[in-house]
DNA sequence: AAAATAGTGTCTATAAGACATTATCCA
DNA sequence: TGGATAATGTCTTATAGACACTATTTT
């Protein structure tokens, strides 16, 4: 082992919502250096006797002060380019989350510094390290895996309508969609959403059913995008 | 970068390709310890100054023996769970392969342990370290991109023909596709290939149109597998 | 001529796009 | 009652599945 190079290997999140009918990208400003005061994922070093997605979890209830488990978590690519922290060989395996708007806003130990950026404020090189190409990465693979799974419902709490549903796409994909044809297809593909038998109330208009995800993994057939 | 833990970073390679009717994996018989004698994903650490995709291709081009880039290279996801290698804290970056079946068989310096082997013949626990796992995802990773991009054309030589791309599908799913319906979805999606203008010579049957890999990196629509 | 393989055409079933209508709430 | 939003229905178009037929080569 000795004989081989020593490599720092982090995680690093791009973390996704969808609050007032836009993207939001969660980012911490660096209190250290380098790139110090320089918007960044959340991320950190794994530790010696933890897995990948343990760290990547971890990272995540740190970041978001969220003891409990929501949205999705999966793993998006690891960056590793000479040169990418100055500090050293650092190899960072970057995690995508899908997470519904928190009622609870952020807040815990390194929580203080983080906050929620609409995606389409952040310019290019805006962000610390190679962090600009790994969020355009993470909101290419969100994008694309709305189409062919029922993820869209990790942006949504637990209990939702189908119209909130569709601001989801709406919002992820920057496009507008049509309410009834979104309807037919949400509520015909099998598995994609379960009907929880009670509708909203107080709200304006007839009363919206709710549902749940499905237990479907992937959508057959996909919803694909509008084309250009 | 002293106060964090060092780790080794290797890659390891899921190389498919299709030959005789069956998908093969280019495996390696271990010559050292840990695992010494076992099959094994071909791979190996990445230096001090390289970059992870160059480390991917150079190991590419030592197993193969292959000189020139061929086929498709991508990142497929880093395995990095703790004692997944006796040695020490190793987290590996493994990528995916798709390469035509090789005139020139494998041959070269590390090339000589090297072997192709039918995907049906791996069973469970037969390989070193995680390499079941990753060969799993690396096979589900290449049969659903074969969904939703050209990627199957990069099975095949440069030149190839209808029936050639189908035996690819039909190869990597492990179904039957009817030829007609087959030659209607490729010739008809949009850059998917494009034709040479040539047939083939001197085969039984009529010739057939030659074809090279088209501009489209997406398929619209996608080619769905059958459902089961 | 027969066998083999390539390519085209036709009909049907399924799903998506466009859009009208009805249903049920709140103010 | 009127405004707002949800849900269903209809028609058209595009695409996939099933399958018949024609075309061009080798043997």
């Amino acid at each position: 082992m000795t004989d081989y190079p020593p490599f720092a290997v982090t995680v690093d999140l791009v973390v996704l919502t969808v609050r007032a009918d836009a993207l939001h990208l969660l980012l911490v400003r660096r209190g250290v250096p380098p790139d110090r005061d320089r918007w960044a994922l959340p991320g950190g070093f794994v530790h010696v006797d933890e897995d990948l997605p343990d760290a990547a979890a971890r990272e995540l209830t740190e970041e978001t002060g969220l003891p409990e488990p929501v949205g999705h978590l999966e793993q998006l690519g690891t960056y590793g380019r000479p040169g990418r922290d100055p500090r050293g060989r650092v190899v960072t395996v970057a995690w995508l989350a899908l997470l519904p708007d928190l009622p609870t806003p952020v807040a815990g130990s390194d929580a203080a510094l983080a906050e929620w950026v609409p995606v389409t404020r952040i310019t290019p090189g805006q962000l610390a390290f190679d962090h600009d190409l790994i969020v355009a990465d993470g909101l290419e693979r969100a994008r694309a895996k709305l189409e062919y799974t029922p993820l869209a419902s990790a942006f949504c709490p637990p209990e939702f309508t189908v119209a909130q549903l569709r601001a989801v796409y709406e919002t992820v994909w920057g496009t507008r969609l049509d309410p009834r044809n979104f309807h037919r297809k949400v509520t015909g593909t099998p598995g994609f959403v379960s009907p929880v038998g009670r509708a909203t109330e107080g709200e304006r208009g007839r009363p919206a059913q709710l549902f749940r995800r499905g237990p479907a993994t992937r959508l057959h057939p996909p919803m694909l995008r509008p084309e250009p």
